[in-house]
DNA sequence: CGGATGATTCGGTGCTCACCGAAATGTTAT
DNA sequence: ATAACATTTCGGTGAGCACCGAATCATCCG
């Protein structure tokens, strides 16, 4: 069918977000916890998210449907396997944001192994590509106190920050780190402090695991910061003690 | 009830964010429809919602209890009138986020005159407190052409550019401007190029409005550029002629 | 006071959709 | 080939919820 430059405009003009068809995605129970597993960053099997979720394979299969077809998530299929992933940074990136937005509902713990590992994704985890819990809001707050970021107009990197990451090795311009923008922070649920994301955030979290400053569960979210990891933090960012390893207390609110 | 330390982190620790309630306030139509037109930054009674979403008073009653309940929409009631508007900035970029994830619907076009009214929400419209669509994102490209914005490590405001915003008259650090962060971008659903939000988008449209370079439909989201405003954004930034009105062909993408 | 107006409560209706189980498909392992 | 495994298709069921209209409540105005 033949379009001129008149109808192509009219189709552009003529449409609309469907916002409530996205957020329907979200809306329910099951998928919002898939996603949120996902935020992990890495790619799971749909018997994986199965279990996970608590439900039904063919109930899975149904789900992960809607979820790439809604864009939220993008799937490689090897063999008998369906792998799935979050389609990218800008969706980690909402869903952090509206996670951060969302109420809390209480989780039950039934034992002291749950609560163990509740407590240590409160430490450190992974969210989508960067650090988040104590440990990345305590990162955020020691680099704006020493002057490697500064809030004006927002967060930004300061010279001495640009040559702090060049002295890390960390290259300020990279491929990875030029077409995605920003030094972002996203609202973290547990302590309901900032933490690092976006290009920088990503760039800090491979630097400290290619490091060994931290080491991530295979299994889980979990982050766990090395004795080698300790004295790097410490020395070259005056990290205090709290905030390297899980504790029965949390750091004091910022004041 | 008495509550020791251990108790108070345990009881912080078994929450987690419930994602789905607050993705089921945008899951609905009406809903969602409601809060695209609060993102006009403005305050709506529960009348006129209910007229703009063509649905019965009683059924907006009950959308508007459950935004509310769910922190999406504050309200204020004043006489027999219920007045609700966004929650904050927060809420509103998290929603632009959001809708520019968003799949794209077809709206029907009924008449000439709604042809003509979304021909001018394409060109230049209100995004809850800053300004999007063509215009907005022309804003963007030409203050990053001219220097005044640099990518770096996300995009920042230059030393030109904070020179230039002095220029203006615009502080550089305002009591508004510091504690709300970030130069931000947001996907801008018309054109799908980023435009200017947080608090310089912000800072950038309140001046504007000031300064009558432009002006905004009292009942819809639309901007339209004044005369005064064409030779400001002309002379002052460099804007192309095709940024500053409404015409039937696109500006061409960027490259 | 009485009438108009904006908003709310409530009961009832219809539709959507998350879920499961059983059977089927396709892939890897023995 | 046969068996074990991961995933999918399909039919059926049950629960949740968006909607309306009619009646009610509260406020403003003459």
């Amino acid at each position: 069918m033949y379009m001129n430059r008149w109808d192509a405009d009219q189709e552009k003009l003529a449409e609309t977000p469907d916002l409530a068809a996205l957020a329907a995605l979200l809306a329910d129970r099951t998928r919002a916890a898939i996603c949120m597993a996902l935020l992990d960053g890495g790619t799971w099997t749909a018997g994986e998210l199965a279990e996970y979720a608590a439900v039904a394979p063919s109930t899975t299969t149904e789900h992960l449907n809607l979820l790439v077809a809604g864009g939220l998530l993008a799937e490689e299929r090897q063999g008998r396997r369906r792998y799935v992933r979050l389609a990218g940074p800008d969706t980690a990136e909402t869903l952090e944001n509206l996670a951060g937005l969302a109420p809390y509902r209480p989780v039950p713990i039934r034992s002291l192994a749950e609560a163990n590992q509740r407590r240590a994704l409160h430490h450190a985890r992974t969210c989508y590509d960067h650090i988040a819990g104590a440990l990345g809001c305590a990162l955020a707050e020691v680099m704006t106190e020493r002057g490697l970021l500064a809030r004006e107009y927002g967060l930004v990197l300061t010279a001495a920050g640009a040559h702090w990451l060049a002295a890390l090795g960390i290259p300020d311009t990279g491929p990875s780190l030029a077409h995605r923008a920003h030094v972002r922070t996203c609202l973290d649920w547990t302590v309901r402090r900032p933490h690092l994301s976006g290009a920088l955030g990503a760039a800090l979290y491979r630097h400290a695991l290619e490091r060994r400053w931290i080491v991530k569960s295979p299994t889980t979210r979990i982050l766990s910061v090395t004795e080698t990891g300790r004295t790097a933090f410490r020395d070259r960012l005056g990290l205090p003690d709290e905030a390297l390893s899980p504790s029965l207390t949390f750091p004091a609110p910022r004041g």
